[in-house]
DNA sequence: GCAATTTTGTAAATGCATTTATAAAAAGGA
DNA sequence: TCCTTTTTATAAATGCATTTACAAAATTGC
């Protein structure tokens, strides 16, 4: 069965091993991802913070809460992320005095960073929102949808 | 047992459930995402193509697979996403020869999407890659890892 | 028919994520 | 020591994702 002259559809079965986007793996986990981030950042900006500032501003918490000295870097490797995506953030979170970086005296390139009082207390205020938020979110799906593992 | 002066610790498990944002679901989540995204978008980048974009270009295929004509704002609704965002995905890709939009006769506002003859040839050269990095992609966690369904 | 409302799309702005290029400090090797 | 290489951070640019504001066409209600 070809195709016949002026027939202008898509042989879709041709090109994709699926029943369309809805039934792609990947396009599942793009669609989830927004979703969570899209109310995430919904209940967060109250707060004055968007999801990945919330996060790093807890990452920095987390690494620094025994008093460590924390670099930029220290922080791009533990969220396996960018050194230049770090910087980003950071400075808008410096702007917005949550967080302070400061020259490291060891390595003169290097920034350290740790939370001000102001982003302790913005953190404490919204950690419980966050996890409350994730609960309900990753309890919601039912059974028979798509399942990942990271 | 409470802090003592000068204590500049993070009480952390006053403060979140979790031992650290690697045990939270958000946050695999976030990375897992972030993962998958930069590994597919160094796959597209010989095609000149991003995930976004390909995600919509496959899209317009599916939706005028049958020769329908199809709206940007269909487009949204069935992404779930903000018409606008895919007004910017879509101009860039008419830009660059794959999309082709045409104001519907029907509806003087609306803006019928569809593949040009390049944007076809460019989707069926794209879809095995795309494909195959998610079969890989998916199949290579270990069955310790956090779970997700959407 | 006509005024009010809704729908469709774009412009501009903000912040996220990455890439390329650059500068400066540290580390390593002759 | 001096020179090369690596490491840490930033500036600028591009594209993704959303928000606000706006214009124009379609729809609704009278």
């Amino acid at each position: 069965m070809t195709k016949v002259k002026g027939d202008d559809s898509l042989p879709w079965r041709e090109m994709s091993r699926y029943d369309g986007p809805q039934s792609s793996p990947g396009f599942v986990l793009w669609h989830g991802f927004m979703r969570w981030q899209r109310h995430l950042n919904a209940l967060l900006k109250p707060f004055g913070l968007t999801q990945p500032q919330f996060a790093v501003l807890a990452t920095c918490g987390w690494l620094t809460r025994g008093g460590q000295e924390v670099t930029q870097q220290a922080m791009a490797d533990f969220l396996d992320m960018d050194r230049m995506h770090i910087s980003q953030i950071a400075s808008r979170l410096e702007r917005d005095g949550l967080l302070c970086r400061s020259p490291s005296v060891e390595d003169m390139r290097a920034k350290l960073v740790s939370l001000t009082p102001a982003g302790r207390e913005k953190l404490a205020e919204v950690m419980p929102v966050a996890e409350a938020f994730d609960e309900s979110f990753f309890a919601g799906a039912a059974p028979d949808r798509t399942s990942f593992r990271f």
